[in-house]
Order: structure tokens, then C-alpha cells, then sequence
RNA sequence: GCGGUUGUAGCUCAGUUGGUUAGAGCGUCGGAUUGUGGCUCCGGAGGUCGGUGGUUCGAGACCACCCAACCGUACCA
């Protein structure tokens, strides 16, 4: 049988665990910052309370992992943290406070193909207010986001929060006359095409709106069969940007720019520009204009609280997820390419997004229940910070490691571990000093030193017999013994020379100098950091 | 799901028109060295050649199907 880890999952270290922590502490910080509390909730829901996929006859398993209970009730494990979010505060809707700020950090699963940094188990790190009706709320998760990407060290500039509201979305759809139930469908392949902006461009978006695309491995993807007319409604919508770059105001039939000299827009106008284009070009829709205006006001809060310097971009091609958003959504998406392990490029893009979702709580409830959050991906972006270098990805210092050189004085060596270990972590708010006795086969003494190397140990302490006749230990500098052995080429000579060594006194009840030896070792910047 | 490419040791890869017991480097383990990491030298272990079936006197190689990985695409709460 051979071991293997299930495809789709992977096995952490401890440095990915490390490196994980430390992010994790960050984004906590910035969420508690908010005024924003933690709860957990169990990764297992009932399937019905996940919404989107009930147990289809015999094969509830389409993209979520399921089970059968032994009472025939179907469960589910959780494939984001927003529809248990909804099932608890429905559940304890009571003695919640209102608004309810929580944040909460957990394993997700989804049973679907597994890619190159796409896993069936994945981190997400959610924040969400629940029972706040107002944009306000929706603004403040915006800037908490973009003070997040900031607290994990991604530079402004290298990042960007774009913001976009459903309901301009909704509103063009209607306005090009796909409203009703009729019209779902083809809604879900306009919102499709709209959310491939970024990868395939304006053309690829404009192929896919109308007859449909062709891929390069020759594959056929049908379009939303749109006229030319629609077609050209739902791109000035995506591009309004672009318009509120070149002050555009309104749409007229013919484009009409009023970008003739005079400086460019800085970026709080080019919000305020797009959100005003908005408002032009979806008058005719109910839905579209309130969109519109929300982002005004979006806009206008994003500048006032000094956000709106290009860290909170309003952009209408932002789409998220097709199920449950119901207003403003943003997303987070990171601006710098990175090279990989294999040396290719990658361009990361969205790390978090979030957004209103005022149908969600109110799904368990007899009234409405507005709702408004977003996720980060922990591990998508634990990748990105790793290729920017922003990880703490610095190898710990390994253990001090009290060798073994006769296996009948085991005590005395535990005794020098101890008092080593007492010794140098007494202050709790450092961070530890690990120190160990060599627990292999101490057979071979150099097998010891080996081990000592490979755990990335400072330095090893030896107390052999001659050492304990004299009262004495060997306090041996890893680093150092490693920089003097590049001058010896002859093993012989190079073991002689005992390289890094310094003999102290020792006995168990005067350990001074022996700490002392290990303190000094320790506060090196021999590059062992 | 669809299309393409690729599967030989833990890793990176050789392997001739189909021909003996399938190789190398790195890694790993042991020894040279029973009180010293690195270097050097010597030795060992490690393979259902992705799987099954077929063609053939003979298959790692050829054929069919299956599986997996990678790339693109679709889906993505």
C-alpha cells in the first residue's frame, strides 16, 4: 500500500503552519481593530442550511462534500463561511446583539477538480455585519479590507479593492430586456462573460456577450447571443471606469468625451465620475440607479475617510459569486506578477471579496435580515505574500541539543536540558528557546552532531568522560564550526580541531557559566537568525 | 465536463528500428571514522517501467481502453 495524501489535499510544515499563524494574527488584529468579535461554528451544516446544493436523488455529492446521518438527514461540510454565519445568527438571532460584528477563520471543502493553487480544503478568514441596512456598513468592510492587505505588508499600490454594486448589474440586464424569470439563464452567461474582463480582455468579453468564443485548444464556449445594440449597453456598464477616467458624464448614443485638456482626474473623482456615468446611462432602471447612486455614496465615504487615493476603485466589471449578493460587492485583487517555482509568471489576482447579502439570514427567519462581510483566502494568499517575500519564512533557530555521550549518565543530561531550559526562558513573552537531550541511538557520537546540523540547532552541549572528571562541558557553536570547517580539507584534522568549541565549568549545582556560554552562542548574529 | 500534452527509483531524467538481468546524477542508508557536522572515497537499499488487455518468438518501447498529472477551457457558493 503506498502512502498518499487524497488528491486535492495537502500536508503543511511547520513553517507553512508558522507563516500561516502570523497571518492569521495580523488579520485578526486589523478585524478586532473594527470592533469585530470571534465566533466559530462547526464545519459540519445540515445540507439544507448550505442553500445551493440540496441532495439531488442518490448523488447529494455535486461539489460539496455529504453525508447521510443516521436519523436520513443529509449533512454537509461547509464550502464557505458565510451560509454557517447565516444559520447561527438565525439560530441566536435573539440574544445577539444587533448589528452582530464577527469575524471567524476555518477550513473550507469543495469536492471539484483540484488545480494548481485550487485545494478541496482551503482557509478562509471572514469578517460580516449582520443587521446593517446601510452602504455605511458596506464602505467600512471595503477600507478594513484594504487595511488588511496593508497590516500584511502588501504595499498600497500593489493591491487594489474594487467595488461594484449588483443592482447596476441588475439594472443593465433589465434595461436590455433580460429581466424576469424567463431571462435567469441567459443573466447568468451576461454575468459570466462580465466577470472574464480581466482574463480575456474587452474583445474576449464582447465575443462571449454575443455569438461565443473559441479557446485555443479549438473548444467552443457559447455566448449570450446579445444584439448589438444590448451588447453595446452592457459594455459601456463594465467600462464605465474607463469613462470616468476620460469624463464622460453621459451616453448619448455617440461617445462624447469633455477630457480635452485640463489635468487628468485623481483618483477620488474618477470614483465619483464612474458612479455619476452609472447614473446616466441606467436612468431607465430602477434597480440601476439606486446601484448607481450607492456608489456614489460609496464614493464619497472612500474619499472622506481617505481612502479613495486608488487603494478602493469603484469598477463595474466587478461580478463575485452568482448566488446570493444582493448590493454592494468588492473584491481584493493583488497587481503584481509573480514567478513561480517552474519560473512562469503568474498573475495572482483575486485573493478576498465579499459583499451584501440581504437575503441570506432572512432565509431561516420571518423577516428580513440585512447582511454585509467579506473573506480572504488565507492560503491563495499566503502563496502571493510568499513569492513578494512579505512571509515570515526565516527558519527558526532549532533546539539546543545536550548530546549523549554515555547512555548510563541519561539524568545528568536531562539535569543540564533543564536547567538550560528553565534558564533561558524565563521571560514568557519571548519567544521560546527549545532545548533537548539527544533521544536517538547514541551510539554513534557523530550521528548526534548530525542531527544537531539538521534540526538547525545553535549549538550542542557535550559532556563526555573526560569533561566530567574535569568539571567541565563542551559548548560547541554550530555556525561557527560550520565557517572554520571551509578551511580544513582533511577530515582527520577537521575532527581534531573540535571546531567552535569552548570548555566551560560546569557542575549541576553552579550552571553560570555553562548559560552563559549557550547566552552568548544564542546573541550571535552568526546568521543562524 | 470538453480539448491537448505527459506518465521509467524519493527527485531530475537517459533507455537505439521491438532483443540478455532497465541505467545515471542527486537524495537516502551503511562503512572508511566506537569522542565531533562539512569535504573525499567505498558499499547497500530503493522499480508491478501509471494500470488492464492486446499484437509479437520477444514489449519500458507498438495498439486499445482505463487512471493520474500538467496546460487551456467550462463550472466555481
Amino acid at each position: 500500500m503506498t502512502a498518499r495524501v487524497p488528491r486535492g489535499f495537502v500536508d503543511r510544515d511547520a513553517s507553512d503552519l508558522r507563516a500561516q499563524d502570523g497571518m492569521l494574527a495580523k488579520i485578526r488584529r486589523v478585524y478586532e481593530t473594527y470592533g469585530f468579535e470571534p465566533v466559530e461554528t462547526p464545519v459540519f451544516e445540515y445540507t439544507d442550511a448550505l442553500g445551493k446544493f440540496l441532495p439531488d436523488s442518490d448523488r447529494p455529492n455535486e461539489g460539496v462534500f455529504s453525508i447521510e446521518d443516521d436519523d436520513e438527514q443529509w449533512m454537509s461540510l461547509r464550502y464557505d463561511l458565510t451560509a454557517p454565519l447565516a444559520r447561527y445568527v438565525a439560530e441566536n438571532y435573539e440574544t445577539l446583539p444587533k448589528p452582530y460584528r464577527s469575524y471567524r477563520a476555518g477550513y473550507v471543502f469543495r469536492n471539484e477538480k483540484p488545480g494548481p493553487g485550487r485545494f478541496r480544503q482551503f482557509m478562509q478568514f471572514d469578517a460580516d455585519i449582520v443587521g446593517a441596512p446601510n452602504v455605511s456598513a458596506d464602505a467600512e468592510m471595503a477600507m478594513m479590507m484594504a487595511d488588511t492587505m496593508e497590516a500584511l505588508g502588501i504595499p498600497r499600490g500593489q493591491y487594489v479593492i474594487r467595488v461594484n454594486n449588483r443592482k447596476v448589474l441588475d439594472g443593465v440586464l433589465e434595461a436590455i430586456g433580460l429581466g424576469g424569470e424567463e431571462n435567469a439563464g441567459r443573466r447568468l452567461t451576461v454575468l459570466r462573460a462580465i466577470d472574464k474582463l480581466d482574463k480575456f480582455g474587452v474583445e474576449g468579453v464582447r465575443l462571449l456577450l454575443g455569438e461565443g468564443r473559441k479557446d485555443e485548444s479549438g473548444d467552443f464556449t457559447p455566448g449570450a447571443g446579445l444584439g448589438e445594440d444590448e451588447l453595446k449597453q452592457v459594455l459601456h456598464v463594465i467600462e464605465a471606469r474607463h469613462a470616468g477616467k476620460m469624463r464622460v458624464f453621459a451616453y448619448s448614443g455617440a461617445e462624447k468625451s469633455a477630457g480635452d485638456g485640463g489635468p487628468p482626474p485623481n483618483e477620488a473623482e474618477i470614483n465619483r465620475n464612474t458612479a455619476g456615468f452609472l447614473s446616466a446611462i441606467l436612468m431607465s432602471s430602477t434597480d440601476g440607479r439606486d446601484g448607481a447612486l450607492e456608489l456614489l455614496q460609496l464614493a464619497q465615504t472612500f474619499e472622506d475617510a481617505g481612502y479613495a487615493d486608488g487603494r478602493i476603485q469603484i469598477d463595474p466589471s466587478v461580478v463575485r459569486g452568482l448566488e446570493y449578493y444582493t448590493g454592494p460587492v468588492f473584491e481584493a485583487e493583488l497587481l503584481f506578477d509573480v514567478t513561480n517555482e517552474k519560473g512562469e509568471v503568474v498573475r495572482f489576482g483575486s485573493v478576498g471579496g465579499g459583499g451584501r447579502y440581504d437575503g441570506l439570514v432572512s432565509r431561516f427567519m420571518s423577516q428580513p435580515v440585512p447582511a454585509t462581510g467579506f473573506s480572504i483566502g488565507v492560503s491563495r494568499l499566503m502563496t502571493a505574500l510568499k513569492n513578494l517575500g512579505r512571509l515570515e519564512t526565516s527558519e527558526r533557530t532549532g533546539p539546543v541539543v545536550v548530546t549523549v555521550m554515555d547512555r548510563d549518565r541519561m539524568a545528568d543530561y536531562q539535569a543540564m536540558a533543564t536547567t538550560l531550559r528553565n534558564a533561558l526562558n524565563d521571560d514568557p513573552a519571548a519567544p521560546p528557546v527549545p532545548v533537548e537531550v539527544f533521544q536517538g541511538n547514541p551510539k554513534q557520537f557523530g550521528k548526534q552532531l548530525q542531527y544537531a546540523d539538521r534540526r538547525n540547532a545553535p549549538c550542542v552541549i557535550i559532556q563526555g568522560g573526560d569533561e566530567k572528571a574535569a568539571g567541565k562541558v563542551q559548548v560547541k557553536d554550530l555556525a561557527l564550526g560550520k565557517e572554520m570547517s571551509a578551511q580544513i580539507t582533511d577530515n582527520a584534522e577537521w575532527r581534531e580541531a573540535r571546531a567552535g568549541q569552548e570548555m566551560v565549568d560546569y557542575d549541576p549545582a553552579n550552571p553560570e557559566a555553562m548559560i552563559a556560554a549557550v547566552r552568548d552562542i544564542l546573541a550571535r548574529p552568526s546568521g543562524r537568525a
